[in-house]
DNA sequence: TATTGTTATACTCTATAACTATA
DNA sequence: TATAGTTATAGAGTATAACAATA
């Protein structure tokens, strides 16, 4: 399929406008940068705007319902972001009613995350959402490649520190 | 007492506690944005910081360093990001004397973009420092991994380079 | 005194719309 | 009428500080 005829605008520019990377060329943070504009547009093309869903709030519903009693000091740590953030994007998808907040029983200052019926069943369609998404980078990525990225970007992100 | 050295209840779990990526662990997009942990923070410290540059700032001017008669426009959609962002960020780096915009003799509502002599100075001491920003995450990836890592992530952004 | 979670506030980044000047 | 660049405004996203409840 030519280049020129990708019906996706976003992606591919025009030769002449193309500049020399220079220096840039060898910095890996430069190249996620710019592979991210691909994977947040079809992010929002799939999940975001069709189930009204940020990229952390999905995050969250699907790490939710691949644990039992987290915890948002545990999600927080998880995610990278900050506990305000968290709390208020956990009061977002409990107005929403798809998850809740229960106290923990051995800590009372700790709470245990739980999805309600209806947070499942969004994370579980958003879960199926995910393979058209990967389909659709699979265009430019062989599965091999595909595999082979993730396992590069999480050597890159370390093991986060215990 | 302290909870931690309470061994009755507790089981051999480590206390850290890595949550199960579920569903997430075959999307990109997630592994991107983890990833992207590590590369801001080794940005903000090797030159964000002692610079006092944004990503974005570093990449105008190593973009300028190695391409001649940039326009804004150029810039912005190399950049992916929109015409007003560029605008203030180069009214930026003009008052701190970086740079100059110099109107187009072919076009009266284009520019060019040029470094200073003071731009350029600091466009070639943050591409140095990109040296030994990079060798700091080949202790996480091999030169090898680092260089098919640049590979994919164009792939990705189907951005392929010259 | 330390920790979990919340509220309040501010700062950055980014996007959209309206404006100008040129073509 | 269309394009390049600017100005103005508003919306997310994120960070820090202060607070309440519990350990």
């Amino acid at each position: 399929m030519d280049a020129r005829t990708d019906t996706r605008t976003r992606t591919a520019l025009p030769r002449a406008l193309r500049l020399d990377t220079g220096a840039l060329r060898g910095v890996v943070g430069f190249h996620i940068a710019r592979a991210s504009v691909t994977t947040v547009d079809s992010f929002d093309r799939h999940i975001g705007t069709p189930f009204s869903l940020s990229k952390v709030e999905f995050s969250v519903l699907l790490l939710l319902l691949a644990n039992d009693d987290v915890s948002p000091k545990a999600l927080a740590q998880a995610l990278r972001i900050t506990a305000p953030k968290l709390s208020l994007l956990l009061d977002r998808l409990q107005e929403r009613g798809l998850l809740l907040r229960r106290p923990n029983p051995e800590d009372g200052r700790s709470q245990h995350l739980l999805l309600t019926r209806a947070g499942k069943q969004l994370a579980t369609q958003t879960a199926a959402a995910t393979q058209a998404m990967e389909a659709e980078l699979n265009q430019r990525l062989s599965r091999a490649e595909h595999a082979m990225l993730i396992e590069l970007l999480d050597k890159l992100a370390g093991a986060s520190p215990a």
